[in-house]
DNA sequence: CTGAAAGCGCTAACAC
DNA sequence: GTGTTAGCGCTTTCAG
């Protein structure tokens, strides 16, 4: 910078002043910034910026995994959210680990980072003061875990567990399996949309039936969706509807029906959760909710921009924790029966 | 630190020593040290460090698209690999956009990003110089660019696409659809892969027939697969076969086909490339062409690596460009007819 | 093995 | 508007 500001003539004070726009520069002294720093092919070095303003205008984004199609989906919406507001975006992928995810907590502190957009898996409840202590803006995402004190951008996961089961039940059907369970209590999302199941059935007075649960404690990838449905189809139980706690597993659970002959819709319905591409190109295209994941990584980037705004400013510090929902859809294709008119 | 430094009875000289871990420190300071560290919950600042030694530890990983299931699985791999070296990742979805690529090549320029590998897709061969020019490391993905001065990780397109064009041969189909062609004539892939079906229909005496290319110039989604195959059946040519240029583009063609009424793969025989998750589980599983992507991933970050030590011993540097040809493997499923014993 | 001092490259204060 | 000075928090000489 000291170069450039030789070959200019101004000081590297000028310099910064032209390259960071933030006070404002004569319109000849700028051109001779700006030329001396083609001619020199200069590039400012970001790390000391960083260092002197104490901000890098770089976000975390925690997530399980990027191969799961929601994950990567979502990971584009939050990059293209943060573009918008010149944030870039630093990935962590968690892995489903405990120890990952805790080891992405501590990334903001080293001050690399400004704040995190955190989607926990492994962490639940039970580590809710650890979210609390925090010293930087996080955003958590889901409903794996609450805190009155943290900002949340997340769905209304029972409503659409139930939206997806009563469509079911409205098409008659009455033995519907339930894909996607944990055996780990604490699980947030599966939970949710376990009870989501529970309630639509309750109030048509139907109990839950253990052998239509199918459990995934491997994660919701597409082969335990297949795994899951075989186990059930295995017990011997009779099927005629599947709710699938997310599209992945549905995907696996309607390859593992038409490959045993089932006919999807006709002897089986099958409900999906998180309208992924996929869904859409399935055979047959999978009726599933659309949890609106556009919303939530806007959402989620902006109520984190606000807050390292409020930082700047420590006297409007202290507007109350947001707790976003964004809004459900059911988006119905092929794998339901067509609704009677 | 100096606050760390104090508590321990130490200067801040050695703080930094015990928590680099590049000079060893003796047992008992260093149990001091490490104890202020956690009684002040000290974090180091990253920032500084990166300042200081004038390598972040950071690569750069610029690809098209998350959504995209092959970039999103790729990412996971290059994420994978990268911290096992002890390497973080930031990535840059450049979305098929020049001008996001060439943003994305300044990054490293600007001394927060150590390297970076990159899977170019709107840049190409005239370009080249642009990428000679870089005075950081760089690891080009794909066979869209390629300089004998640039380290090269890719696989062999035309062998996939002569491979799996063969298959459909090999089960008598003369009728085969390419679908992912694209307008544009410098685009990478798509011309490397059409050049291995029209290789393997030569081979055989057989010429293209227009009608059946499928153009796919608004990215090889699933939607265009769709898309292309309705144009391709549309011209009313008779299909048997459909090599796709990408499992997104295959899975929307058997969508269109089955749709249509067309069994797969009695009446028409489908192949795709790259064996993305969902090629297991879509209905027919897909037949399809492994790129070798952990490879392709591990090798970039090896080598990416390799050129970061060597800048680090500059008397030592000079090892010529790689070119890296992953190994391809063709994946069998239920979309091509079983071969003869 | 440990301490003191210098400086990585930039920007915030403050003067002019 | 522009120049001067100091310092962000760390690691790296160089002594001891």
């Amino acid at each position: 910078m000291a170069d450039v500001a030789r070959r200019a003539g101004v000081s590297t004070k000028t310099v910064s002043n032209v390259l960071s726009g933030n006070v404002p520069v004569s319109g000849a002294t700028r051109e001779r910034v700006l030329g001396a720093v083609d001619d020199l092919g200069y590039e400012i070095n970001v790390t000391a910026r960083i260092l002197r303003r104490g901000r890098s205008g770089l976000i975390g984004l925690a997530v399980p995994e990027l191969g799961q199609p929601y994950f990567g989906e979502l990971a584009d919406e939050v990059l293209a959210a943060a573009r918008r507001h010149g944030l870039h975006v630093l990935i962590e992928p968690t892995g489903f680990a405990r120890e990952h995810e805790l080891a992405a907590l501590r990334v903001p502190r080293r001050r690399l980072l400004d704040g995190l957009i955190f989607s926990p898996a492994a962490l639940d409840q039970g580590d809710v003061a650890v979210l609390e202590g925090l010293d930087y803006p996080l955003v958590l995402l889901g409903e794996q875990i609450f805190s009155p004190r943290v900002d949340h951008v997340t769905m209304h996961n029972v409503d659409g567990a139930r939206t997806a089961t009563d469509l079911l039940l409205d098409a008659g059907r009455r033995h519907i399996a339930a894909l996607g369970i944990l055996s780990a209590p604490t699980a947030g999302a599966s939970r949710l949309r376990f009870q989501g199941y529970r309630e639509a059935l309750a109030a048509r007075g139907i109990g839950v039936d253990e052998r239509l649960l199918g459990r995934a404690d491997e994660g919701w990838h597409r082969a335990n969706g297949a795994r899951a449905m075989a186990s059930v189809l295995d017990s011997g139980v009779a099927v005629d509807g599947v709710v699938a706690f997310n599209d992945a597993l549905a995907i696996g659970a309607m390859h593992e029906l038409q490959v045993r002959g089932h006919a999807i819709p006709r002897d089986v319905a099958v409900v999906g959760f998180d309208d992924i591409e996929d869904a859409r190109f399935s055979v047959p295209s999978l009726t599933t909710i659309d949890p609106g994941r556009r919303e939530v990584a806007q959402v989620a980037v902006d109520v984190l921009r606000r807050r390292l705004d409020e930082r700047e400013t420590p006297h409007l510090t202290g507007t109350p924790p947001v707790r976003h929902l964004a809004a459900l859809r059911l988006v119905e294709r092929d794998s339901t029966p067509p609704r009677r008119a």
